[in-house]
DNA sequence: CGCTCAGGGCCAGGC
DNA sequence: GCCTGGCCCTGAGCG
């Protein structure tokens, strides 16, 4: 499963990512007076990175971050023209200075992945001023400003022990520099880091210059480490996904099909398409062209698509500032952890939904009563997904990146995850077999949402009309790119059931837990464990 | 009120 | 004829 661009040979620690806008600031002398230095820092900086999207020389903050003069006219003429792009290729070509006019389409969907904004592309077409992410811009350069300020700091630290900026003893955030797991490890956990994390794990709104996201989110296997805090009695671990601290309702409500400004891109969480490269282990990837319809609808379904890396980055971030929030004997135990990485993911699944078109097209009442009916099975798919893409036979693949042994796992825990993790592998199994690929991944997930038969949805004929044409988008897709199978499409819909009834196996264990206090408050999770059960 | 700087327009060059 | 990308213009917001 070797990924461009990331060495299996090498395993690079958690954060080694170094800021190279940053790293020689630290040696400016002379008699500059500190604005000087100052402005001198910030020409710096903004000369000497590179364009997180093709590598050429950064120019200034275009539509949301720092690109080059090329991407940015890129990027304009794309979303003023409206253009929409294929790529003849597996939808994840390679994007440099030499390469970066060859697929438009990569390119164009690698701005989005770095967080270039469509909105700041005025529709208006109004020259000069300022747009409305003024303030962002000054907030990043803040950032990059400090972290220029602490570079010796910084590098010196990097260089001496772990890059984790909490405690060293963090089974789960820290990097993996131990080599040697520790005795009392409950569980062996192959760590595999992201490469786009950033130096402290706090990605800066705008800065993304430091993420290096296409080919994205290929994590590469580093050392054992232990899970120290992990399960001391049975049933105390979890085993999917999380998500953060915020509202549902403010997560939900602001957006609607008419009164959104904001495109899909805008939200901080919104975790744009680059999953291209994230399935280049399918291989499977249609090479029958699809007929213009159906292939320009699956373009829509695919262009949401969230991106693995960002995710991880999210989730990597919101787990520290969380362990950094907490005493230094007051940690986050295995159980928690699992919560807040499944919050996490969930808080990612409704941005994805509220970012679709087709759901944005809905009442927001409507929104709100299917999201609260499919969240635990859109988190099961993206689970499923997630181990079919990755996963070993034997491993669980978590969204942080790291691999826990289902052996390990059956032998610590209650019967009730035993039997959801056996379960799940099972699906994971026949997904494997069926060879899923990533279109026919984003129509089930299509398929989970829109469900017409959820009670009190207002426009039913609407939720309908949208799942049968995802479901037959997904026909002819499976019919074109599977021509000697010709049950494909029918034995995907099969494993829904199957997706549906271990959901609900999560929801009650879930539930069963958070009775128990073990659920961490304010949490999306809880909050639509709630709405569920009231 | 002048300066900054990000978005828009223009246009030569390449394919 | 379309796309690219470098350069310049514009003007809101900030000090």
């Amino acid at each position: 499963m070797d990924r461009p661009g990331y060495s299996l040979e090498q395993p690079q620690p958690l954060f080694h990512q170094t800021c190279n806008y940053s790293e020689d600031l630290s040696a400016l002398e002379g008699s500059s007076t500190s604005q000087e230095q100052t402005t001198e820092q910030n020409s710096r900086t903004a000369s000497e990175e590179s364009c997180p999207i093709c590598g050429d020389k950064v120019s200034g903050y275009h539509y949301g971050l720092l690109t080059c003069e090329s991407c940015k006219g890129f990027f304009k003429r794309s979303v003023q023209n409206n253009k929409h792009y294929t790529c003849a290729e597996q939808q994840s070509c390679p994007m440099n200075l030499s390469q970066r006019k060859r697929c438009p389409f990569c390119r164009f969907q690698k701005c989005l992945a770095v967080g270039m904004k469509r909105e700041a592309v005025r529709p208006d077409r109004m020259r000069g001023g300022r747009n409305k992410f003024g303030p962002l811009y000054r907030r990043d350069r803040q950032m990059k400003r400090q972290k220029a300020n602490t570079a010796p700091y910084r590098t010196e630290r990097e260089t001496t022990q772990t890059h984790c900026p909490i405690s060293p003893k963090d089974p789960l955030l820290l990097g993996c520099h131990s080599t040697e797991p520790s005795s009392s490890d409950a569980f062996n956990v192959t760590y595999m880091y992201p490469s786009s994390m950033g130096q402290t794990g706090e990605p800066t709104p705008l800065d993304c210059s430091h993420r290096v996201l296409t080919p994205p989110s290929l994590p590469y296997p580093g050392t054992y480490c232990s899970l120290s805090g992990l399960p001391k009695e049975k049933g105390d671990f979890f085993l999917s996904y999380s998500s953060p601290s915020s509202q549902y309702s403010e997560i939900l409500t602001p957006k609607t099909a008419t009164t959104s400004s904001q495109s899909p891109e805008s939200s901080p969480c919104s975790t744009p398409n680059s999953a291209g490269a994230s399935f280049q282990v399918f291989s499977k990837t249609p090479t029958t062209p699809l007929s213009p319809h159906s292939h320009s609808f699956l373009n829509q379904l695919m262009e949401g698509e969230q991106d693995e890396s960002l995710l991880c980055t999210k989730v990597l971030a919101t787990l520290q500032r969380e362990q950094a929030n907490r005493g230094k004997h007051d940690r986050l135990n295995t159980f928690s952890i699992m919560c807040k990485i499944a919050d996490q993911t969930l808080f990612g699944l409704v941005e994805w939904a509220r970012n679709t078109d087709l759901f944005k097209e809905l009442k927001v009442e409507d929104q709100m009563v299917l999201l609260q009916s499919c969240w635990s099975e859109l988190l099961v798919l993206d689970h499923l997904c997630r181990q079919v893409t990755y996963g070993k036979e034997s491993c669980i693949y978590l969204v942080t990146g790291q691999q826990i042994e289902v052996a390990t796992i059956v032998s610590q825990a209650g019967v009730t995850l035993t039997s959801l993790v056996s379960r799940a592998q099972d699906l994971v199994a026949k997904l494997k077999a069926l060879q899923l690929d990533r279109h026919e991944f984003v129509c089930l997930k299509y398929l989970v949402l829109f469900n017409p038969d959820v009670k009190s949805v207002q426009n039913r004929k609407q939720v309908e009309q949208t799942q049968e044409k995802v479901n037959r988008a997904l026909m002819e897709h499976t019919q074109r790119n599977n021509p000697g199978h010709s049950d494909k499409f029918g034995q995907l819909l099969l494993r829904l059931p199957e997706v549906r009834s271990i959901s609900l196996q999560v929801e009650d264990y879930l539930y069963q837990r958070h009775l128990l206090g073990d659920l961490p408050c304010n949490s999306l999770l809880a909050e639509m464990l709630h709405a569920k059960h009231n």
